[in-house]
DNA sequence: TTGTAAGCGTTATCAG
DNA sequence: CTGATAACGCTTACAA
């Protein structure tokens, strides 16, 4: 019946081949599939039949990214590998916004796994970028900046040109601590996320802390301090990963390394459910012999009655699609928004145990 | 210095431009990005220099995918909006999973929201489709296979053409059921997860039964059913939405309407976790007054102390993502895999309580 | 309503 | 080691 066929599977087909069986031209099969409304509703069908019947479907994407010069995606980066994103809830939290943005309008999100390399910066088809908690000196940030693509930077040092989404860190920091503070204790462990590259995991030297690029980290950090002044003795353990396991592991050796420790201030929630899970191997009762608070307050954290500080992370993810979907929109100044960050505190902090006799 | 600056900021630089400015042919600059040993180190040099000076960023990805006929990236179809998908931990975990193995190749993941409409499916750029849980009748999945391209079916009725991926849902469903019978209770309840297209809230009709269309649904379902068989009296509610609270709403007027029942079946810990949370308001005590099994086992269910049916969800997501990279690699036969599912019993599930004097 | 033609920015092939 | 050239598959003014 027809004329061809050229051969057997060695060519995809194309949106030319439709027009020749046809005997149209490849812009009308274009239009029908992007302007319905530039031809006649028989020749569309008669378009898309023979589409169906010689197996096209559709225009590629690829080829109509590039002639339109977008390609709908946003690209998201994450100063770790994905795996370990989806471990973290607070991570998927974030995620779970910046998607509600994203799929408002009709755009997907491509998951950028960002280790050491940055060679997946440069070659990801996107329209613009999320940037989620990269370290600062990271490689990452030039070579997205470089792009010269719209880019949104959540939780991390701001940078001239891009636009800013973060939390009060240091005063939901400073909350926690002043908690325990009020409860009377006196010797408080922190067990803080990464300071830096390499990640590392052991108690916090003077020197490690040269390190400190996780600006986060950072604020965290010195708003602990801060609050706490001379009231109490600290002592620093730095989590080379954000795992409960690792929460336990850090409780275990700081309590065996400071037994008059009663109180521990996590920068993560993740930590912090660790660190519930060490204390009832221990025997610890919580709070009579230990208190915990925790940083995120994610949806778990309720549950188990962990004291911890909210951040309002979905909403956070949101924000950032937003602020790049704006972008994107050709709006020139980039957003710098702050959101506040507040204790919550539950059963897993409470007074200082008496360390007498 | 130089000779120009062509139009200020009109037009972006190519890879033309930086050729012209070296007067080389832009093959040559091509190579000095993708090929470094195609040409001597000291061109290689001037070109990337001319190029930073020009502010020429590298290739651009779509034009280069385009030209070598590869994205490099993995579509991740996933049967509800993104947001969702990262509300649930199992679902995370199963990205998690899927990103691991893609990212050992250097491959991104491109999360491609699919509630009704297929636009999506067929304007993403990418090499391959990874399907998690489409409803059966789901218009996805012949927009899926209509594009061509690997596909990984995930927890969903397989296809020819395409590979599978699944688990043990009916030996699971078994367990649980078996469990419960063997603790002696009589009148239980299934808090089942959506049967079909739209979702609804609700006790389960024998007409809404002829809408169910999820296979993992269909499957526990029956073999819910088929297990207990006449030795005790089930009663059916569906959730609409994965999550604690539907789980919570769904006990509360199950336990209304049937006060009888001790015993609960579910089909998710998400919504067994909202179990917990509505027996702490009405005062019953878990197990005492309540046993409650979960489904898939994720991970704050072990601190809860929640019973529940285990599946390798990340390893799942491992596999689909290795079967995947297989079919990209040419591997034309498809993988077919059943991964097992085992009960874990936990202080949630207990002995039926004396029902009256 | 339909066709023409000129790219979009690259890379592969093959000759020099 | 370097360069010309021809695609890759499509879209979009603009002309007919």
């Amino acid at each position: 019946m027809a004329s061809a066929s050229p051969s057997p599977t060695l060519r995809r087909v194309t949106l030319k081949d439709v027009a020749r069986a046809l005997k149209i031209s490849p812009a009308t099969v274009s239009n029908a599939y992007n302007r319905p409304d530039q031809l006649s509703p028989s020749l569309r069908a008669r378009v898309l039949e023979t589409a169906q019947t010689l197996g096209y479907s559709g225009p590629d994407p690829l080829a109509s990214s590039l002639r339109r010069g977008r390609s709908g995606v946003v690209g998201l980066l994450y100063d770790a590998t994905l795996s370990y994103a989806f471990a973290d809830p607070a991570a998927s939290l974030f995620l779970g916004g910046v998607a509600r943005a994203v799929e408002a309008q009709a755009l997907n999100l491509l998951l950028i796994p960002s280790p050491q390399d940055t060679a997946p910066v440069r070659t990801a088809s996107v329209d613009g970028f999320i940037v989620y908690s990269a370290s600062d000196g990271s490689e990452l940030l030039p070579a997205v900046m470089g792009r010269g693509l719209p880019v949104v930077l959540v939780d991390q040092t701001p940078l001239p040109g891009a636009a800013y989404i973060g939390i009060d860190d240091a005063g939901g920091a400073r909350q926690a601590a002043r908690h325990l503070l009020d409860l009377g204790h006196t010797t408080i462990g922190i067990l803080s996320l990464e300071l830096g590259w390499p990640h590392r995991h052991g108690p916090v030297t003077p020197e490690r802390e040269t390190q400190l690029t996780y600006r986060t980290t950072a604020t965290r950090l010195s708003a602990y301090r801060e609050e706490i002044g001379t009231q109490a003795t600290l002592h620093v353990m730095e989590a080379h990963g954000n795992t409960p396991q690792e929460g336990a592991l850090m409780t275990l050796e700081l309590l065996e390394a400071h037994p008059e420790i009663t109180a521990l201030l996590c920068m993560s929630d993740v930590l912090a459910q660790g660190v519930l899970e060490a204390a009832r191997q221990l025997g610890l009762q919580v709070p009579h012999d230990l208190s915990v608070v925790g940083y995120d307050d994610i949806p778990s954290s309720a549950a188990l009655g962990l004291s911890s500080v909210h951040q309002p992370t979905a909403h956070k993810g949101e924000l950032a699609g937003r602020a790049l979907l704006e972008l994107l929109g050709g709006e020139t100044t980039p957003q710098h928004v702050t959101l506040p960050t507040h204790l919550v505190a539950r059963s897993s902090s409470g007074k200082r145990r008496d360390t007498g006799p």
